[in-house]
DNA sequence: GATAAACGTTGGCCTATCCAACGTTGGCGG
DNA sequence: CCGCCAACGTTGGATAGGCCAACGTTTATC
């Protein structure tokens, strides 16, 4: 399934919609802040590989909505154990204080540029 | 000079050239980390623009040894003042003391992985 | 009913990163 | 001394990511 090589793109899409449910190609690029024309190069990708369902929205026929399949969801879960590991191993350095200390001020940068 | 945009890779080398003086490609590569065929390419434009030199290494004539001129290091020093704004934009969100903890943390966890 | 906007899609350009190969030069062991 | 291997700079190719322009289709606006 996919080819071999994992994405980044193809994380971040699968985790996108994920967290945001179903949704159309132009939103979910929006809300990751990425270009149309890109998800579309991915969803192909994640299409092929079953992990995601492009279905024509009656409501709106120019949009394809978006939707993770099981197959996707238990990728994602893959690829999410394996991301935590690596985060692991890049934060060892730091203790779990520290750790909590530096993912909140991140996310304080990020929250307010966000906005 | 240097045509209109700046790459990322044109500072990584002009401030790797600052930081550790004249050198060799490769020892430079290493030491930023990038691949030597792209260190050639970054040169070229760079020398180009007069902002590095290229001296063929009396000792070892496999080696070309590269030093920032001084139209390099004004060109330099423009950038470190635009990165320096840039910066500052971005970590507006955190007062001084948690923008000191973010680099103190940030900075542990770069040099326990450089060893 | 005409014009403009949003959609998915294709294709192109550029940067960044990595790898393979070449000819040249230097170091080393037999 | 000579043959082999390693390191050097360089070229070229592959892939990923990002951005933008254009197209035909569909919807919204005036």
């Amino acid at each position: 399934m996919l080819g071999s090589t994992v994405l980044r793109s193809d994380f971040a899409v699968l985790a996108g919609l994920e967290e945001f449910g179903p949704l159309s190609q132009a939103e979910l690029g929006r809300r990751l802040g990425m270009d149309r024309s890109d998800i579309v190069a991915v969803l192909d990708r994640l299409q092929a590989g079953e992990c995601v369902e492009r279905t024509a929205d009656s409501l709106d026929r120019r949009r394809k909505t978006v939707a993770l399949t099981d197959v996707g969801r238990s990728y994602l879960n893959d690829l999410d154990a394996q991301l935590g590991q690596v985060q692991d191993a890049l934060l060892e350095p730091l203790t779990a204080p520290e750790r909590a200390q530096l993912m909140a001020l991140l996310g304080q940068v990020l929250d307010k540029h966000s906005n």
